[in-house]
DNA sequence: GAATGTGAAAATCTTCACAGCT
DNA sequence: AGCTGTGAAGATTTTCACATTC
C-alpha cells in the first residue's frame, strides 16, 4: 500500500480498465496479474504495482475478482460520473472529434461546440449546434463541463485556453502544435500529432541497435 | 557524450526543433539552453543532456547557433528526407488525419488511402484515390512508404496492422483503441484518443494533494 | 499449490553543480 | 563573464524475489 502512481501508471490503469470491460460477459469470475499484465503488454509485477498504490483488492491464489476489480477502477478513474465536455475548434480534426465515439460515450458527452467561422455558426455536427466562441465564457459555466477539447490552429491555442480556463475549465485536451501555459489547479494533456510522426520518424532512423 | 537518449528525450527534441523552425527568419544566430528550456517547458540542464546524447554542438560562453543546432536536430529526426506514408482508414478521423497539415508538411506526404468499405472505394479525398484495403499489399511496395497510419475501428486493427507489415510498413501510428503487436523491427506508436481523456478525468478526481 | 502485496535491488531519468572553454 | 558538457547525486519507475495469505 501507499507509493504514489507513477505518471504512466495512470495510462496502464486505463488499459486494465478497457480490457476488463471487453471482457463482459465471459465466465470468468478471477483475472490474475499475470493474465492482465499480458493482455496490455506489462509484467505481472507492475500490475500489482499500480493496484498497490490504491489498496489490496485480490485474493493471493486466485487473482481479482473482474466484476470488483472493474468497479474499483472504475471509481479510481472518475468514471462513477458522466463528464461533461465542450470543443472549442470545429475544423476538420474537431469535426472528427465531435463523432469519435470515445468521446461520445458512457462516461464522456460534449455538450458544446464552439468555433469562430461566421460560417460554421449555428449549423449543426452530431446534434449539436456549433455556438460562436465569443459566447464561450458564458454558456460554459451553464454547462456543467470541466473538461475541454482544443482543435484550433497552434496560433489560436494559449487566448482559447486562457478562455476555457476562465470559463471554469479544469482539464484541456489540446490537439494544437503548440505547448500552452495554464494556472495551477487546470492539468493540460497534449497531443500533438506530428511530434508523434516525428517520434516513429527518429526510431525508423535509428534502429534499436 | 554518450549516454542513451530517453524515450520521452526524442518527443523534447521535436520540439526544440520546431521551436527553432518558428524562429525562422529571426536575426538572433546564438541561443542558449535556457531560453530552449524556457520555450519548451523543460530545464536548461536537460537540453544539454538531450543534446550531449548526440555530440556537442554548443559554443560556451555563446549557445547554440541556430540554423546549425536546426540542421543538425533535423538530421537527428530523420527529417532530411521527405517520408510517404500510407492511411488506412478514412473514416472521421482519417479523413481528418489526410486534410491535417502536420501530416501534409514538408517531411510526410500521405501518398495513398485504403478503406475496406465499397461505397468510398474509388472516391477521392485530398487529391488522393482511396483504394481497396484489399489491394495493400500489392500497392503500398510501389510507393515506398515505410510509414503507415492506422485509423480502423479498434476490432480491425490487429488484422490491418499485419498487413501492413506484410507490405513492408516499418512505423505504424494507431489511433485505433486496441494494443496492437508487431514483430521486432517494426515500431507502433499508439494514439489513444480515449485514454488521453480518461487520464485527464484521474486528474480531475485526483487534484495534485 | 497458486497468486498476491511489498521490501529491496536495479534500471532509468532528471537535476545539481562545477570544471573548462570562448 | 557567460554558457556548455558532464560526473555525480537525486528522484522516479520498474523489476526481482519471497514471505504471506487463501
Amino acid at each position: 500500500m501507499s507509493r504514489k502512481i507513477s505518471f504512466t501508471g495512470i495510462e496502464r490503469l486505463a488499459l486494465y480498465y478497457r480490457y476488463l470491460t471487453s471482457l463482459s460477459r465471459s465466465e470468468r469470475a478471477f483475472i490474475s496479474s499475470e493474465e492482465l499484465a499480458k493482455a496490455v503488454g506489462h509484467t505481472a509485477a507492475q500490475v500489482r504495482r499500480d493496484f498497490s498504490c490504491f489498496g489490496t483488492f485480490g485474493t493471493p491464489g486466485k487473482g481479482y475478482d473482474t466484476a470488483e476489480l472493474e468497479a474499483t477502477l472504475s471509481e479510481i478513474l472518475g468514471k462513477e460520473k458522466t463528464w461533461n465536455v465542450v470543443l472549442v475548434g470545429v475544423g476538420n480534426l474537431g469535426s472528427a472529434l465531435l463523432a469519435y465515439r470515445g468521446f461520445q460515450s458512457q462516461h464522456y458527452t460534449v455538450v458544446a461546440a464552439f468555433d469562430t467561422d461566421i460560417r460554421k455558426i449555428g449549423k449543426h455536427l452530431e446534434g449539436l449546434e456549433i455556438q460562436d466562441s465569443r459566447d464561450l465564457a458564458d454558456l460554459i459555466p451553464r454547462t456543467g463541463a470541466k473538461i475541454g477539447i482544443v482543435s484550433v490552429p497552434g496560433d489560436a491555442a494559449q487566448e482559447v485556453v486562457d478562455a476555457l480556463v476562465s470559463a471554469g475549465i479544469k482539464g484541456i485536451l489540446n490537439f494544437a502544435p503548440t505547448r500552452v501555459t495554464v494556472p495551477k489547479g487546470v492539468i493540460v494533456q497534449h497531443v500533438d500529432l506530428s511530434i508523434e510522426l516525428d517520434r516513429l520518424c527518429y526510431g525508423l532512423v535509428h534502429p534499436p541497435m
